[in-house]
DNA sequence: AACACCGCGTTTTTT
DNA sequence: ACGCGGTGTT
């Protein structure tokens, strides 16, 4: 077998990697190093030359993007379908898993997924339920607790207050958050994994049987998994050592979900024999930028260690620009932009990267009043819209009526009559019996206790799923859901609203059967029907952001969502102490390196050019502050940077840029931005000025104690 | 069942 | 500041 092309063009590290013989492997991947094409070519190497069959393979990645881009790679390099390999995301594997084992997981055959928006709500009923006070027991705290247990692989029985009332009450919403999803027959994201951990770890058959069946296992982004996803791994792989892990320590940018670096740090020490291979030769950046970005992360005390290199040369310093404020930095961000685009730059090859969501908002504007086309990453996706859900929940309902949190949101959905009193009482019947809504409302029914008006609003929603059951029998998918929107009048309703958004939801809904009609039903799982199977693809998947045609439009997203992307150029905003770092992450050390660590991610964006931003004032939560530039942009060598301002002016990159008024120097002795030192406040920067002679006053930025305004005279200030 | 008002929080996101 | 969620009013 010929096989040069598994190997032609893969630098040393990387053939290394591909050919490494079977045993633990960990590859440590810098940003632009190769990563995808490393697995990628592994896999075509264990088929091809190893002899492996196709169905002996188990890649998981962390999103549906990475998995589908890694399928397509796979196909493209072997020229053939994937076949019988399972390449998915965790939570996609988990599921599957479950539903070939549905019986010994303990779950109904038609269970159904959970997103965190029906976790939410179903966590909200439950706290009231216990009559327990919400503003107490805030529902997205007690969802939140209940995540990070399951994450961790804890179950209401496995934890123990301590006496605590705190963990106590927390423990007891748990226990009854997950009886109320058994009696559902409905599993969150976080419960996939779990009962996939559970199944095998319970029942030595069926995982022996996966792990004879699966010769290698391939994981994508390890440094973002949990505990629960490790353990999970590691079960499967029990004394084979054919874990093909590959990660990058310094991109580990999820630690506030669950993820634990130390699965990548401590997984040599787990796996004695491992092979440790480093990817550090950047194919993306300018050496400049790489230069940078090593230099921030190079702060960091718990690494690995790595240092990325190029073959290319220094390229473009980096540029750092002082804004007066928020304004003037989205302005300037825009100007570049514009200046690009003129230069014939595609638009889309630019991004602005940022710490938060509400940053977008400035450059928004910015962008909209230069007519530049625009994309914002992140936000709904299509299946997370409400009138989505709400028509997935009559499907669902058609599909299982007892599924409790489908059925909330349902029932009232149109609204036909069914009030609280009414829903109450459902409620109430359901708990003393432990029974579901559908059958509370059954039985409450057939008790004929309730008013007229009230059992008829009800036996109208009862007869309603009933009829679309029945009527959806034999019909093809997209029949099915025309079938649900039909009976439950969805469209009827949104017609009648005068939000001026009702015909965008009737549209979403008319793409709705869309999506069905084009659902392709893989045939992976026989023993699932077409609906479960579109439901649990609408939870697990729940699709892109925007479906808007292609237009050729600039990028703007959180650095987050920027993981795993590359652009010609970036510009990063809000470079400052307080935003990035952010101060809910700037006391703990831990969290600060995870700042770093996004930071850096920020950098190796870049593939050209890269602008970093601060301003010197910015409205936060609707008051003026004065940000310090971030730690981050000290810690770059001076030799990378070149300092951008309005008016040029000589100063060190990361203090504040002057107002460049040369009067402040003259009226008050004092020059703005230029660093101060107070013998009680300490260090600080100067950041405005007024009055002459004995009235002069500053306004300085203290480090510890924030902005100040001083009069000249009696402050004892000294150039710093 | 729609609308007004009030109070609170306010990092990051995938599945 | 601002938006969202929750409560109370018509």
């Amino acid at each position: 077998m010929d096989v040069t092309h598994i190997i032609e063009g893969l630098n040393d590290a990387q053939r290394e990697a591909v050919t490494a013989p079977p045993g633990s492997t960990l590859i440590l991947a810098g940003a632009g190093s190769g990563k995808t094409r490393v697995l990628v070519h592994r896999i075509a190497w264990l088929i091809q030359v190893e002899g492996l069959s196709p169905w002996s393979i188990l890649a998981v990645t962390f999103t549906n993007k990475a998995a589908r881009e890694m399928k397509h790679r796979i196909e493209a390099l072997l020229g053939q379908p994937v076949g019988g390999m399972w390449v998915g995301t965790f939570h996609g594997l988990a599921h599957r898993l479950l539903r070939a084992h549905w019986q010994e997981a303990g779950l109904p055959q038609g269970f159904q997924i959970l997103d965190s928006d029906d976790q939410f709500r179903l966590v909200k009923r439950i706290i009231r339920e216990m009559n327990l006070d919400d503003s107490k027991w805030p529902p997205r705290q007690v969802q939140w607790f209940i995540n990070q247990q399951k994450d961790e692989g804890l179950r209401a029985d496995h934890l123990d207050h301590g006496g605590d009332p705190y963990q106590r009450q927390m423990i007891a919403i748990y226990r009854e958050y997950e009886a109320a999803c058994q009696r559902a027959g409905v599993v969150d994201f976080a419960e996939l994994l779990l009962r996939a951990h559970e199944l095998w770890r319970d029942r030595p058959d069926i995982l022996q049987h996966y792990q004879e069946r699966f010769g290698a296992i391939l994981v994508d982004e390890f440094q973002d998994t949990n505990s629960i996803q490790y353990a999970w791994l590691r079960l499967l792989a029990g004394s084979r050592n054919n874990l093909f892990v590959v990660g990058d320590d310094d991109q580990s940018i999820y630690g506030w979900r669950g993820a634990r670096v130390e699965n990548i740090q401590d997984f040599q020490a787990h796996y004695p024999d491992t092979r440790i291979v480093r990817l550090e030769q950047n194919y993306r950046s300018s050496g400049n930028i790489l230069s940078a970005a090593n230099a921030v992360i190079a702060n960091n005390p718990t690494r690995l260690g790595k240092q990325l290199w190029t073959d290319d040369g220094e390229g473009e310093p980096i540029r750092v620009y002082g804004a007066f404020n928020e304004v003037d930095e989205a302005r300037f961000v825009i100007d570049r932009i514009r200046e690009a685009i003129d230069h014939g730059m595609a638009r889309a090859e630019m991004a602005i990267l940022y710490r938060t969501t509400a940053q977008s908002r400035l450059f928004e504007e910015a962008l909209i009043q230069q007519a530049i086309p625009y994309r914002v990453y992140g936000g709904l996706k299509f299946f997370e819209r409400a009138e989505i859900k709400d028509a997935l929940a009559y499907l669902r309902l058609t599909a299982n009526p007892h599924d409790d949190p489908s059925f909330e949101r349902a029932v009232n959905q149109p609204p036909r009559g069914i009030g609280a009193k009414t829903l109450e009482a459902i409620r109430l019947h359901a708990r003393d019996f432990s029974c579901s809504l559908w059958q509370a409302s059954e039985d409450l029914l057939r008790g004929g206790r309730m008013t007229a008006r009230a059992g008829g609003a009800l036996r109208g929603f009862i007869e309603l799923i009933g009829e679309a059951t029945a009527e959806a029998q034999g019909l093809d998918l997209a029949e099915q859901v025309e079938v649900a929107l039909h009976r439950a009048r969805l469209r009827e309703h949104l017609q009648k609203s005068r939000d001026g958004k009702g015909q965008d939801r009737i549209e979403n809904l008319d793409e709705l059967i869309n999506a069905a009609r084009q659902f392709d039903y893989q045939g992976e799982q026989e023993d699932l029907s077409q609906l479960d199977a579109f439901l649990a693809h609408a939870a697990l998947e729940a699709g892109d952001t925007q479906a808007e045609a292609y237009e050729d439009s600039v990028q703007l997203m959180t650095l987050h969502s920027a993981k795993g992307l590359e652009f010609p150029l970036v510009f990063i905003g809000g470079m400052e102490e307080g935003l990035f770092p952010h101060s809910m992450s700037a006391e703990d050390p831990q969290r600060l390196e995870e700042e770093r660590r996004l930071c850096y991610v920020g950098m190796t964006r870049a593939m050209r050019q890269l602008y970093l931003c601060h301003a010197e004032s910015r409205r936060l939560h609707g008051s003026e502050t004065y940000p310090l530039p971030s730690r981050f942009l000290r810690e770059i060598p001076a030799g990378v940077v070149q300092e951008v301002r309005a008016r040029p002016q000589v100063s060190r990159p990361y203090t504040p840029a002057a107002g460049s008024l040369g009067a402040a120097r003259e009226m008050t002795g004092f020059e703005l931005g230029q660093r101060v030192e107070h013998p009680k406040f300490g260090a600080g920067v100067v950041l405005n000025a007024e009055g002459q002679g004995s009235g002069a006053r500053v306004q300085v930025n203290f480090e510890a104690v924030g902005a100040k305004w001083l009069v000249v005279a009696y402050a004892n200030l000294s150039p710093a």
